[in-house]
RNA sequence: UGGGGCGUGGCCAAGCGGUAAGGCGCGGGACUUUGGAUCCCGUAUUCGGAGGUUCGAAUCCUCCCGCCCCAACCA
């Protein structure tokens, strides 16, 4: 009998797995399935480059298939391998084993060869127009091209000219490969492609042995064929060039087949994803790094205490579509928080101390008191913690004057101070002068001890608290999460909340989940406050938050551990 | 005014002719050694709009409207 399909149980197949079903089953490619991650070494990999891993290794693992990571490192004046080496790391962090490593610079010969091939069927010519002729006659969205004035030189011209452009002999811009297909084509992707221009620079894998580079839309339908990779999935932008690129693939004396297939791009609410922006952002040091917490970014999720765990879910719950969409950070955020909220070792601390005194302690005696570490995990275990007679309380539970809801600590009121006391307020000690309570006098109940009256009386609430002589006190930094742009998708001045000064305008704020670091063992939660982390490059004991409170070297006490 | 896509609740997203899954968010309640955790309950008479076909349409047809992408020797 089948159990009513509800909820998480009843996984809805998305158009691509369709579309991959469907090729498995009839047989296409043997019925294999290999897929490819191909981002171009130019940058750090970000929270939208994680959707389109998720993905291709996800339909990889599912169909029984492979995946490979390619670098698409066709353009040598925009890559460098110290972005390589990072996007390697990123995939590894999140969790995914490539089949093969591969650079698209690896097959330049085998290209070279094939644009060759073309050239000997008629199929490409060399035009040595300059980039504002092939501009001008290139046509419109409504006009059609005009054919270029060398378009109909002889294959023994185009042969001779492209060897030469190998060779060296010309400067950048001089000429061009083109595709010889329709200048009056509708799509004007497939109005005589550039397949190769001349680039003298520097390649971070080549170094200097070519002086020309294939474009993206004749590297990467043979870079698939090469592989062997079945579906080639690429976000929307390139779906008119589909046409394009079955032409190469249909032309070209390839080994396989691959066929494209385009779905949406992920875009997050007030997150900016533009690698432009992101590169302009470390480039003028608006941040520290790729990696600075702010960053949406994987290396900077990952200082920010995200696992890849949560990345990983949250990507399964965007889903995979063509519309465009917008997701709200808050489901990002939602992954992380049910994450880390089962592993996350707690720890008591306070961000703006009050001092509390318990009269009926016994002054100079310490003792520990047995913490749980993670309530949602009793494998976690066990701490011990140091209570004694004056404790730091954080300043938010106490109300001289509590208004309905609050059922925290005030005047008289009994509490819980959380796996140690009940205590009663029974003094409250102000600065004569300004007003400002500065101490609490309280009594404990022996009896309680570790947080429960034999007398089954109830309190209303728990609080954290830290002993005063234990207290290590650290520096909070407190980060807002990235660039909030004004409204989704604005392109408005992002910097203006990389100002300090409009950080402290939220404060008081809720603490997000945030923060930490890579480095197993550092995340912490602050409870009630919500998460944050060691950030792994400052002085131990430095917990990060994602979002303002304060504005930044507030200073919090940690319990002593 | 060319071509290619897309339009299901605030945000995502299933559904593919049989009478609107699910998640996030939000609202309400319960519970809790506080965890903004957890647990309940609620949240689209309706699928961009208008016609049509059909016993029956978000799903098929027609027309209309809206949004995105394409005129780099970027990817």
């Amino acid at each position: 009998m089948d159990p009513a399909p509800t909820g998480i149980d009843r996984e809805p197949i998305d158009f691509i797995r369709a579309i991959v079903t469907d090729d498995v089953a009839a047989g296409r490619n043997e019925s294999r399935v290999a897929t490819r991650f191909p981002p171009e070494p130019n940058g750090y990999l970000h929270i939208g480059h994680a959707k389109a891993i998720c993905l291709n290794f996800g339909i990889a693992q599912e169909f029984g298939g492979t995946c490979n990571l390619r670098f698409d490192d066709t353009n040598p004046t925009k890559e460098d391998v110290e972005y390589v080496e990072a996007i390697e790391d990123d995939v590894r962090w999140l969790g995914f084993e490539w089949k093969g490593l591969h650079f698209a610079s690896d097959y330049f010969e085998q290209l070279f060869d094939y644009a060759v091939h073309l050239i000997r069927r008629g199929l490409a010519y060399v035009d040595s127009q300059t980039a504002d002729e092939m501009r001008a006659t290139r046509g419109t969205l409504t006009a059609p091209g005009v054919e270029s004035p060398y378009r109909n030189r002889t294959v023994d011209e185009n042969l001779d000219l492209f060897s030469r452009m190998r060779a060296g002999e010309f400067e950048d811009g001089a000429h061009v490969l083109r595709a010889k297909i329709d200048m009056a084509s509708p799509n004007i992707n497939m109005r005589d492609p550039v397949l190769y221009r001349i680039r003298h620079s520097h390649h971070h894998r080549t170094g200097d042995a070519w002086c020309i580079y294939p474009m993206y839309d004749f590297a990467h339908p043979p870079s698939d064929a090469i592989e062997y990779i079945t579906h080639s999935l690429c976000t929307l932008e390139y779906e008119d060039h589909r046409p394009l690129y079955d032409w190469v693939i249909v032309n070209l004396p390839v080994p396989s087949r691959p066929r494209q297939i385009e779905f949406a791009r992920l875009n997050l609410t007030y997150t900016v994803m533009s690698k432009r922006r992101l590169l302009e952002l470390v480039g003028d040091k608006h941040v520290a790094g790729w990696d600075d917490p702010r960053m949406p970014t994987i290396v900077g999720m990952r200082r920010r205490g995200y696992t890849p765990e949560a990345i990983r879910a949250f990507c399964d719950r965007i889903g995979i579509a063509k519309r465009e969409n917008v997701i709200d950070v808050a489901l990002l955020e939602h992954a992380v928080r049910e994450d880390l909220n089962r592993r996350a070792p707690r720890v008591m601390g306070v961000l703006r101390p009050l001092r509390m005194m318990i009269e009926n302690y016994p002054e100079g005696q310490t003792e520990d008191v047995d913490v749980v570490n993670n309530p949602e995990d009793p494998a976690a275990g066990t701490r011990k913690v140091p209570f004694s007679r004056v404790l730091y309380i954080e300043r938010d539970d106490f109300r001289e004057d509590p208004p309905k809801k609050f059922f925290r600590l005030a005047p008289g009121r009994e509490v819980r101070l959380r796996c140690a006391y009940f205590i009663t307020c029974t003094r409250v000690v102000k600065d004569e002068a300004s007003g400002e309570i500065i101490e609490l006098i309280c009594r404990y109940d022996p009896a309680t001890r570790g947080g429960d009256a034999p007398d089954g009386r109830k309190v209303k609430a728990t609080l954290h608290w830290v002993s005063a002589p234990h207290a290590v006190d650290a520096e909070v930094r407190l980060y807002d999460r990235l660039f909030n742009v004004e409204q989704p998708g604005a392109t408005g001045d992002y910097r203006a909340d990389l100002n300090p000064e409009s950080l402290s305008v939220i404060r008081d704020a809720k603490v997000e989940p945030s923060a930490a670091a890579a480095t197993a063992g550092t995340r912490f939660q602050f409870e009630r406050l919500g998460y944050f982390c060691v950030d792994p490059d400052s002085a131990p004991g430095r917990p990060v938050f994602n979002r303002t409170v304060t504005l930044k070297d507030s200073w919090a006490r940690i319990e002593n551990r």
